[in-house]
DNA sequence: GTCTATATATCGATAGAC
DNA sequence: GTCTATCGATATATAGAC
């Protein structure tokens, strides 16, 4: 174990890592262009040519975020409907998928937003790789909508419409959450979870 | 009436106007600092030193590009409000307060996603200007979703929670709207009216 | 009002000493 | 791996001729 590490003795991996977080914080704020290498230097403690032993170039960074959180909230999706039982009705699938999505970009705010404004900055073919994910996403949403549909335990104006009010009702929380104001990440889940409820119930 | 004007003999508000179509293009595609005034310029035909003789600066141009946004958008919500009789209850003034916001999101593109992507780059009082008249439009729904609830018109999980879900379900239109795809603007003001109508009714 | 030319600053990225 | 120094390109904005 190694203790008592100052700023000018880190290891490699940490550095990067730092970098990645720095630029994460700028990135949400001020946009991918306008951040400059300079500025992610500084909040690291580095000057700006040192980034460049650990990043090729200022897009890498903005990948690595990128892929990072596509990654996460894949694996978060994942996981969640894995624990669910496969005799799970659609009702509890939306509804898991809700929670899952709302406290993602909930806890995430900073990944989500780059992902979902800064996107437009990375080279053509990761740009639409991105985009490719983005709807393999929704789709995987919308499938659980039609099951629902089909089976009667939904009524759906029109899913494509129903399947982005809800992915834009918990996208929305990454530009307004604050994790120091009145309402808490479990109770916006569960406000979502009873509004996708409402929203998809045969009853009204 | 001056007719067979070409090109290098426009008028200045003719320029000025060509000037903020070019920016809003430019703007929501690419974002403001990922935008430069040559480009601007170029889309217009000019060269980047004639645009300093219709707007002092490049911010200027975003301010009146958001000005003019959110100025059309109290509008249209102002009208379609005063069009409502007085007796109108609360699920008539929703849907109307959905379909015209909606609609504007549908029509306005690029207007739209400028004010909500790009306001981080103006100067710090006019970015304020901007969050603080957000707030205040979404008052007006609110105040609409709260005035349901006193009258038993409408059940709703979490009031703010469900208002701002409302809303971005129509600024993400501006998102993934195209007017050559499978849907008119008509039909997803349809569809979202029905979804607001479901997410506040009292009977599920 | 638009042009050419330029002032001034900053950008991403690189080279070489340590 | 970080530093200083710098390259070459580009940014916003301005000055003066026409």
């Amino acid at each position: 174990m190694t203790a008592g590490l100052g700023a000018s003795d880190r290891s490699s991996a940490v550095t990067a890592e730092l970098v990645r977080k720095a630029a994460l914080d700028l990135f949400s704020a001020t946009g991918y262009d306008g951040t400059s290498m300079r500025e992610i230097a500084a909040a690291v403690g580095v000057k700006a040519g040192s980034l460049y032993s650990h990043f090729p170039s200022k897009e890498e960074i903005l990948w690595q975020l990128v892929s990072d959180a596509t990654t996460l909230l894949d694996r978060v999706q994942d996981e969640a409907a894995a624990a669910l039982p496969d005799s799970a009705d659609a009702p509890t699938r939306l509804a898991v998928f809700v929670r899952t999505h709302t406290s993602y970009h909930a806890r995430n705010c900073e990944q989500a937003l780059i992902v979902n404004r800064q996107i437009h900055s990375l080279a053509e073919n990761r740009h639409s790789e991105v985009l490719r994910w983005r709807d393999r996403y929704e789709m995987r949403l919308r499938t659980i909508l039609l099951e629902g549909v089909l089976s009667g335990a939904f009524a759906i104006p029109e899913p494509r419409v129903t399947s982005y009010a809800i992915l834009q009702m918990g996208m929305g929380v990454a530009s307004w959450f604050r994790p120091d104001g009145p309402l808490s990440v479990t109770q916006i889940c569960d406000a979502h979870e009873a509004i996708a409820a409402k929203m998809t119930s045969p009853s009204c």
